[in-house]
DNA sequence: GCAGACAAGATTGTCAGACCGTAACATCAC
DNA sequence: GTGATGTTACGGTCTGACAATCTTGTCTGC
């Protein structure tokens, strides 16, 4: 009764102005993050629309991540997520060749930068951050699949110890090529410990504010996971396309973990 | 009633389905790039699901980028879009602090990078594209809102000269932080000029292959992209958020153009 | 008092059918 | 062929309905 559902192109069409209304509502943070979000029903009562316009708009949402199942009836809102960062990605990257030596080029361009960064500007969260990762990580030496998001994480958290924001988006993107492809060769408990073993230097150089060795460090991690790779008796100019594509299937179908 | 509707728990939602369905048709190449989409009512009819939920799915589609609107009532196909990455990193953004200084010495990380991996392996093609925009520039010195948009175009083709899949993203995320702030301060022919004739040099160099001092101008020409900034008596840290969310929001009421 | 079974209610997923405005397309006049 | 014009098909929206299933509050037994 309050809104107008008749005037058609007042605005654009109605279900993305809905969207685009209850967007700008969570982003101001009057809808909480991690908040159900009203039922069909009641959102359609509210905003003076149909249901059926009400259901296009929160598809919309849900595509773009600002709702997220909570369980199979119950839409959450999300603030924080780059989920739909990474499915943008791996959606822009299926179309080109991916290969390991393009990944690595990328990783020694960025992870040594990085380090560098991180060690001149960490803050005490992002010391918990890392330190709380790296435990978890000599936890799970043992589960690989565990371990490798784990590696994820902490590199992630350099990225964010740099206090860099295009540069954690610009690694963070790294991270769908990546994780597939240390997943395809770290399944033995030597190859985890080696790489910890260097996580943990990386976070006393970080701690110690130490800029160069940190640097240092990284490169060598890289330039580690590198030959790892190729013991493993994969190419350096293997295409690890398929790797990504794999795993992104795996995680279109389990969406929620 | 060909399809089964019944069955709803076959498998997911049946616009879950049919979105996946039609997605996997045009990542297969079935559904070309640019072609029109069937009308709601034949996807329906082919489908065996409702019109509502062929919508639903089509939103789904349309929001994850596989369908974009060439005119108010056309959906057609699309594979080759970094569209919905910039939206979902514009997401991720808007809740970071973005300074001129991050974004600065993120140019300085990977411009000079990138050009010397173009200048090493650039192709006929990549030439060719560089070239055509250059031109471009050169013909729209005075429109600087055009301009500015063929400044990150030129950037992107370095990149995708580079032929590194994983930095192309990632330099292509930059430019959503990029464009706006770029936009902030051209506005005087003079500003144009100078960093046209920088991509001249840099195209130069590298379409003759010499990787050194394409990067060396690539690294003078982020510097002197610092200067003009300070010139114009905005500062190295200041806080650049709001640029990029104006942006993103005039993008956002003018999808199609 | 708490765990598990259970019933009742709420909510989503899906459908059918209808209406309007308008953009797309074919047709015709020039 | 180019432009004006009429048709038509399509998209956007609404209403109303129904089944399947999830939530939730309640009840029961240990």
């Amino acid at each position: 009764m309050s809104a107008t559902p008749d005037s058609p192109a007042a605005g654009g069409r109605a279900y993305e102005q809905l969207a685009a209304s209850i967007r700008s509502r969570i982003l101001s943070g009057e809808l909480e993050e991690g908040r159900r979000i009203a039922s069909e029903a009641a959102l359609a009562q509210e905003s003076g629309f149909s249901r059926s316009t009400v259901r296009e708009a929160l598809r919309l949402l849900q595509e773009s991540g600002f709702l997220e199942r909570a369980s199979p009836k119950i839409l959450v809102v999300r603030r924080h997520t780059e989920a739909p960062v990474a499915r943008a990605v791996s959606h822009a990257l299926r179309r080109r060749t991916v290969t390991f030596s393009a990944l690595h080029e990328a990783l020694l361009l960025l992870e040594p930068a990085l380090a560098r960064m991180a060690a001149q500007r960490r803050e005490q969260d992002d010391l918990g951050e890392l330190r709380r990762i790296l435990d978890a990580q000599h936890a799970h030496a043992h589960d690989f699949a565990t371990w490798c998001r784990l590696d994820e994480d902490f590199h992630v958290a350099i990225a964010e110890a740099s206090a860099n924001a295009p540069l954690v988006l610009a690694r963070a993107t790294l991270g769908l090529v990546l994780v597939p492809t240390v997943a395809q060769f770290v399944d033995n408990e030597r190859a985890t410990q080696a790489a910890t073993a260097f996580h943990e230097r990386l976070f006393t150089h970080i701690s110690e504010g130490d800029a160069e060795l940190a640097e240092v460090i990284a490169r060598r991690h890289v330039e580690d996971f590198h030959h790892a790779w190729e013991r493993s008796g994969l190419g350096y100019h293997r295409d690890i396309s398929e790797l990504i594509d794999a795993a992104t299937a795996r995680l279109e179908l389990k969406p929620d973990d």
